[in-house]
DNA sequence: GTTGACACTGACGCAGGGTCAGGGTCGCAC
DNA sequence: GTGCGACCCTGACCCTGCGTCAGTGTCAAC
């Protein structure tokens, strides 16, 4: 007669794990000695070890239960399921690795390699790092709320930091940023965007409502440019 | 502004998954309106995407508290860091796969192929079902406890069967097992399997404990054989 | 003023146990 | 006979990452 720990050295579990076993009705719970010990026979090493050797396997307790009196035919069927279900969870996994390994630092956490690049751009061109940290999270919600439209961004984005017209304008907003609202220069510089807008083809790769969410993200930051649209 | 729901459906996340990482600090908590519902700003958007980017990479969210405000050395370090747990479940899951994948039906579930060709052997001379449990059993005990020996069981059990002194003896004691333990034939039996046993050579392949527990097994079954032992 | 969709907090549930807390027992040594 | 360490007992809370009630309050529209 075995005590539940040598029971449980026997099968290689713990004894909080055949405890567990009797709670959840997987092993039946066996005589009691004077004492109130449990007092296990052979028969309960057999049937802990079948227990193990599916729990081991990855097969959930709830599955083994139904498992260890079921006739082939229904077992290989329930085999044939855990079996997609591993299978699925690990090409989660392997998702998630991907993932994980194309995580590199700072910025590129969260956007692609093509969009990391514009703000590396951005950054060589001296423009602030508070502006860049609001391209970035501009990029970060369109990447989440329109991917399909990446290209699209990705070559305007490009194109414009191409043209000097546009470098010129958007290091004025930059500057611009912790302007007090009521800032005289604002009129002409709302001007001078609007002149550079009225030249430019609208795009319509973004849906307005990430637009607007776009627009709210710069607006939070900076009070002059909440006027600057105002102006517009 | 937006509400909890607008909010996760922007970053593709529950509400209650906003609210679960508000719980745990993982986001900041907004401000409240007038009636007590939580309002985000855009900047909540980029940092439930953000929480959601690494949580879909399978970060846990104790290390994602961690991570959302590190510098990228110790960022590079935690994502070197979590890129070998998920190996290691991968690795795991694996293994589980290759398990399951070499479950069959009945016998072989918890058993090698070897030792499941053993107890076909058995069947095929006709032992009894309940005779072949029993060898189960054992074989079940002998590869949870000492899997190094069985390469050394196999053979001795499979010379055991080739002999027809052994299979004779053996199907005696099939017969036996209901036998009242007071049953006159038993002496005779017991002498017969002590003649067949002195001309073998004892096994030691097999620790003392292992076969202590063999035995017991498969004395719970008769009380026939456990007279048959007191008989040696 | 009623309806349906949303919001709020709080609590329980899941898998597979780990880890106390607060006892009782066993076996051996002195 | 008693002291010690190693076991055993039950019960209850802890972990992850939310899902899912329950019971109540609020918003917007008809």
């Amino acid at each position: 007669m075995l005590t539940i720990g040598q029971l449980a050295a026997r099968a290689g579990v713990t004894v909080r794990a055949v405890r567990h076993y009797h709670q959840r009705g997987l092993l039946a719970e066996p005589e009691r000695d004077a004492s109130g010990y449990r007092r296990y026979t052979a028969q309960a090493v057999v049937d802990l070890i079948r227990i193990k050797t599916l729990a081991d396997a990855g097969v959930p307790l709830a599955r083994i239960d139904q498992l260890l009196g079921a006739e082939p035919e229904e077992f290989a069927q329930a085999v044939a399921d855990i079996d997609r279900a591993l299978a699925k969870k690990a090409r989660e996994l392997n998702r998630h690795r991907r993932r994980i390994a194309a995580l590199a630092a700072g910025d590129r956490l969260f956007i692609s390699d093509e969009m990391a690049q514009i703000l590396d751009r951005q950054r060589a061109m001296n423009f602030s790092e508070q502006m860049i940290r609001i391209e970035r999270d501009v990029l970060i919600i369109i990447e989440a709320l329109s991917p399909e439209s990446i290209p699209a961004v990705v070559a305007t984005k490009n194109a414009a930091l191409d043209d000097p017209e546009f470098v010129r304008v958007y290091h004025a907003l930059d500057e611009a940023i912790d302007w007090d609202p009521r800032d005289p220069r604002l009129p002409a510089l709302a001007a001078d965007v609007a002149a550079w807008a009225a030249g430019r083809p609208q795009e319509d790769a973004i849906s307005a409502d990430t637009v607007s969410l776009m627009l709210s993200r710069s607006l939070e930051f900076s009070p002059a440019w909440r006027r600057l649209l105002q102006l517009q």
